[in-house]
DNA sequence: CGGCTTTGATAACACTGTTGCGCTACACTG
DNA sequence: CAGTGTAGCGCAACAGTGTTATCAAAGCCG
């Protein structure tokens, strides 16, 4: 009986498209629901009737950056090896956060006053370090890591990366320090730090 | 021949006092310039007369996060042995951090929008670091750290505390992960890590 | 006392997220 | 083929934000 629906699955593809460009381009300020319709051609309402609230549609930003952060880490080829293959999970960890770096301080650093994760976005999360708990445990009972409980290692090892990373998509580095020629050094140094 | 001053010395600490309570309180959504002023029975002009603008009011709470982790940071006795004085900065890291945790976010994650820390703000924050840097060059040069220039190990040691402290703080870690049981370990293997 | 000048509170402006009103435009009836 | 019901959605109002311009208040000097 009704008219057509236009506020419909691919519109609300473009909405999140265009947010995540928003954000790119001139971060989390710049996210307004009446400049985002608005670039969309549509009104506001659809993202409420499409999404629920701006918090809502931020979730969906979240989700989408862990499912691209979970599709580079599937990708990774692990060699069994302990320490090799805690940096190469370290390494494609920063390649996906610079992969996607206005969706980084969204999943981590609650750059969007207002915006908590919903359940089911926090476990999608929580699912991303599910090969780097598998890596230390591996570790850990072959003998190569220390008698420690994985998960202080696997929190280490995460925190290790985070930081590294969050400090240079802050831009807290100097400018001299070039963090690419360092970050495998440091990895090996975090991994080497955890032999027996 | 002009009305008497109140916009004085002793309202900017009181602005910035209450400043930090609602940051605290409520986060840095709450932080209005409006509900602020009414705090402190003033009027939004007395930021503006006093700061500038909210950013520079920030900034002035970004300086005194920095002057307080400075403090806590002179206040550490150090060894001369370089891994426990890592062990020693990386626990009064944590211990600053929590002490004031809502001007971490502040400090390091940009959570206020339209907030740029000045030029002599990022130079007070990179004082911070000279006690980290002097240990890590000493342990280079006497030989009980890797052959590696220092300024690789310093930041990659900052990166590691402040991922760590970060991921805490932000409540990214799962509810029954002890921080406070992990993070000497974690901080001892990491220094190992650099050893020669 | 009148005028000058500095000071600061009030109110306007342009924006934000959110919500309810009410028009639009189709599908189904008679 | 008109009429009507109703879901869909744009518009406009509301309460809030940071910021700025206006203008009244208040002391000193001549």
């Amino acid at each position: 009986m009704p008219r057509p629906k236009t506020h419909d699955e691919a519109l609300r593809i473009k909405l999140l498209d265009r947010a995540g460009e928003l954000l790119s381009a001139e971060g989390p300020k710049a996210l307004s629901l009446r400049k985002l319709a608005a670039d969309v051609e549509t009104s506001t309402t659809a993202v409420y009737s499409l999404f629920g609230s701006k918090p809502d549609l931020v979730n969906a930003l979240y989700a989408e950056g862990f499912r691209r952060f979970q599709a580079r880490t599937d990708a990774v080829t692990l060699t069994g090896d302990p320490v090799e293959d805690l940096v190469r999970l370290g390494k494609v960890y920063r390649e996906s956060a610079l992969a996607d770096p206005h969706l980084y301080p969204i999943m981590f650093t609650k750059a969007i006053p207002g915006f908590e994760p919903n359940e089911e976005a926090v476990a999608l999360g929580r699912a991303n370090l599910a090969p780097l708990e598998k890596t230390v445990r591996d570790g850990v009972e072959s003998g190569v890591f220390a008698d420690v409980d994985p998960a202080v290692i696997a929190v280490s090892c995460w925190g290790f990366v985070h930081g590294l990373v969050s400090l240079e998509l802050n831009g807290n580095l100097p400018d001299e320090f070039s963090v690419g020629d360092a970050y495998e050094t440091a990895l090996r140094a975090n991994a080497n730090g955890w032999r027996r």
